[in-house]
DNA sequence: GCTACACCGGTTTTT
DNA sequence: CCGGTGTAGC
């Protein structure tokens, strides 16, 4: 192999090891010309595949500029630089394309937009955004939202157009009646972002696809690439298939990498079947399957193949390891989920203790955002530091989107949508009646809110020829506007020769904001961590100070649209344990992964479990985030769970059901503590005094066998003495003061006291 | 026009 | 439990 490749390059110095790497991974690295599948298990080394592939592919002398590489998300992409780089130095590598399907398609519609009528300066629109102007499109249309759940309406339109529909033959279609609704929301919402100069998600990929019916920019394009590489080629979308062969049509060099095994994004129109189509369409195609695991032991692996076998329709593969030996999976039946956490902390804090675990080996990993505040409770009480992945993201904050929008404003102030936002943020005396004037007025007269901002305060009046009747507002309106409207153009104008982080601490000061953010809040530490937000989105436009000004606003805000994602914050701790949901674990490993609710209705969700097809994307879920452990994975479950303010009781998962017994190392409660009648519980946070009332005859003290002052040892805590007993229905809570660790309150069943 | 409060419904996942 | 929406009273 080694050989024949150095013939093909007769002259220049191999320089790329490929020693290390196993006979299919090699296959694919240095596989040459025309199409290739790569089926690649968890674990396989499949992002080390493709950057070897293209460091190999520009030694083969391919300019690394002629190569495209697609990710799924910025981080995958960032990583594949990195390791790419490090292949082949920092000057090779960047010149190769890589990055998203969306990033990457921002980039030829800047460039080639104009070409098919995509305005050069077009913002991107991400969901919130989108979800306001359906709802403007709502009230246009006089459509109760109510009625026609505007999240609903939005997801249908995406869908479609993630399909490839257009509107025009979506509109043609019979559908529903509610799809006739989503149609006519369909034409406002786009009458609206081309208002905005604006383009969704969606539109992103669709017109690139456009560009490319373009005959010169197709084919400038198609000489362009020698080889396109998609990673994540499961949960591609039918346009962004369209996409990757639009790309490589001219070479026919196209390389998809995946796994249909850890499909789990059909919810975001990912379609599975693109995998089949692949091969449809390229019956030539080489395909290499890497099925050795470099990531588990095969005690984890045997666990995972038990329920990724479990899928239906599924085509048979195993993955195997030569990995040492190591523990058994262990299943934990908790009490509730604050007892779940508990567990988690515990062994986290043992591991610390003796040194086997950094915080940064361990992940909780978990179906719902929800689910991470038992455990974020639980580590703070311990006093382990944590990063919360996701959540709610931080472009996502309200006070973040609300300076966003002002930014917005300065660089497009036609957009409706930014105008709405913040014209009464803080609030300046510009309430809905005023809006509704402003509204219709810009309406009747094909003007933007803007226009018809400055002119009910008596700015340019000139400018709309003098004629014009300006939007009747009162005395009072019309000064917030004449105030609001001139703090837009002194920022707008300090932005083109200030650094953004000025502009941002101007606009602070003079809508006194943090004033309202205080006046906003419930309390004061909410005050304090949103002025935090807002200081931290200052650190971020800092990056920028590089850029000339009025550059620095556009790549701000594309970034922000593009990157909404928490990850690429500097901020948190650096060695934290990681908690993260299913979905956001994909791609990740951890030597230690904890899962959490591992129950019916929590996983598979309660809102998968009606469709089959949706059933078994829940199970690989559970199959992506069992395989993202290294040495030691813990699946819990809680008896109890409070979820949405109520309480009840969840069955184990039937994908725990899935595992043979003896590939599992049981850890369980030792006795029921309540009946099986579940009664809602008064609080959140469950504390153990609530259990009092769910046995209806307490019974005399369990026999745990201690007394005051006895000295026990424990697990965890260590050594210590007992110093209060309780009956706690069938149970006994015992309070011990430990060596160590203080004192703690514990339950005799829970806890697994020995005498000392 | 603003704020406080009651009510309702629900997000599971993200470029 | 959360956040968004609607209403009453200032």
């Amino acid at each position: 192999m080694l050989a024949a490749m150095s013939d093909v390059s007769a002259e220049r110095a191999v320089t790329i090891d490929l020693d290390h790497l196993n006979e299919a991974q090699r296959a694919a690295v240095t596989h040459l010309h025309g199409p290739l599948l790569v089926i690649a298990g968890p674990g396989s080394g499949k992002t080390r595949v493709i950057t070897h592939r293209i460091a190999w592919l520009i030694e083969q002398g391919t300019p690394p500029w002629r190569i495209l590489a697609v990710t799924f998300t910025n981080r995958a992409a960032r990583e594949m630089r990195t390791r790419l780089e490090s292949l082949i130095g920092p000057e090779q590598s960047t010149d190769v394309w890589l990055g998203t399907f969306h990033r990457i398609c921002v980039r030829m519609l800047r460039s080639q937009g104009q070409e098919i009528g995509v305005p050069r300066n077009f913002v991107i629109f991400d969901s919130d955004d989108q979800m306001q102007v359906v709802r403007n499109a709502l009230k246009d249309l006089r459509i109760d939202p109510k009625q026609y759940a505007p999240r609903a309406l939005l997801g249908r339109i995406s869908r479609a157009k993630s399909e490839g529909t257009r509107r025009e033959e979506f509109v043609a279609a019979t559908g529903s009646y509610f799809d006739e609704i989503a149609a006519r929301v369909w034409e406002r919402y786009a009458d609206q972002l081309a208002e905005s100069a604006a383009l969704d998600f969606d539109d992103l990929l669709l017109r690139t696809l456009d560009l490319f019916e373009v005959e010169s920019v197709r084919r400038a394009y198609e000489e362009r690439f020698d080889h396109v590489l998609v990673d994540e080629f499961q949960d591609t979308s039918t346009i962004q298939y369209q996409l990757a062969r639009a790309w490589s049509a001219g070479s026919g060099n196209l390389t998809v990498v995946g796994d249909p095994d850890q499909s789990i994004y059909s919810w975001r129109s990912a379609d599975i079947r693109n995998l089949n189509y692949f091969v449809r369409d390229h019956r030539e195609a080489t395909e290499v399957q890497l099925n050795n695991n470099y990531r588990s032991t095969q005690q984890i692996l045997d666990a995972a193949n038990a329920v990724i076998d479990r899928a239906s329709n599924r085509i048979k593969r195993r993955l195997v390891t030569d990995n040492r030996d190591g523990p058994l999976p262990r299943l934990h039946e908790a009490y509730s989920e604050s007892d779940e956490a508990e567990y988690i902390s515990s062994h986290v804090e043992l591991g610390l203790r003796d040194g086997s675990l950094r915080p940064s080996d361990a992940a909780v990993l978990y179906r719902t955002n929800a689910q991470s505040r038992a455990i974020e409770e639980s580590l703070v009480q311990h006093g382990i530091p944590y990063r919360l992945v996701g959540a709610t993201r931080f472009y996502d904050r309200r006070e973040v989107r609300d300076l966003l929008a002002y930014l917005r404003l300065l660089r497009n102030a036609a957009d409706p949508v930014a105008f709405t936002r913040v014209v009464n943020v803080p609030t300046r005396g510009i309430g809905a009646k005023t809006l509704d004037v402003l509204t219709e007025w810009s309406a009747d007269h094909a003007r933007s809110a803007s226009q018809a901002a400055a002119a009910a305060a008596g700015i340019d009046a000139d400018a709309l020829g003098g004629y014009l009747a300006p939007p009747p507002v009162s005395r009072r309106a019309a000064a917030s506007l004449k105030e609001f409207v001139e703090l837009i153009d002194e920022a707008r104008e300090q932005a083109s020769r200030e650094p953004l982080s000025d502009v941002l601490r101007s606009i602070l000061v003079k809508t006194r904001y943090r004033e309202w953010l205080v006046r906003q809040s419930d309390t004061e530490t909410e005050a304090e961590s949103r002025w935090e937000n807002v200081q931290e989105l200052i650190t971020v436009t800092e990056n920028y100070s590089e850029i000339a000004p009025g550059a620095a606003l556009d790549a701000f805000l594309e970034d922000v649209a593009l990157v909404a994602d928490v990850d690429d914050l500097p901020d948190g701790p650096p060695d934290a344990v990681t908690l993260i949901t299913l979905h956001q674990a994909k791609g990740l490993e951890f030597p230690v992964v904890f899962m959490v609710g591992l129950e019916e209705y929590l996983l598979p969700h309660q809102l998968s479990m009606d469709d089959p097809n949706q059933l078994q994307e829940e199970r690989r879920l559970c199959y992506v985030g069992m395989t993202r452990a290294m040495r030691e994975l813990h699946l819990l479950h809680a008896f109890r769970r409070a979820y949405q303010g109520r309480s009840g009781h969840n069955p184990p998962s039937r994908f725990l059901a899935d595992i043979p017994e003896e590939l599992l190392q049981r850890h369980q409660r030792q006795q029921a503590r309540v009946g099986d009648d579940v009664r809602p519980a008064r609080n959140r946070t469950v504390r153990w005094d609530d259990f009092d009332s769910f046995d209806a005859e307490p019974v005399a003290a369990p026999s745990v066998g201690l007394k005051e002052g006895d000295e026990v040892s424990h697990e965890i805590f260590g050594h210590g003495v007992v110093i209060a007993l309780r009956t706690i229905g069938r149970d006994a809570e015992v309070t011990v003061r430990f060596a160590d660790t203080g004192v703690k309150r514990l339950l005799a069943s829970m806890a697994n006291l020995t005498r000392a």
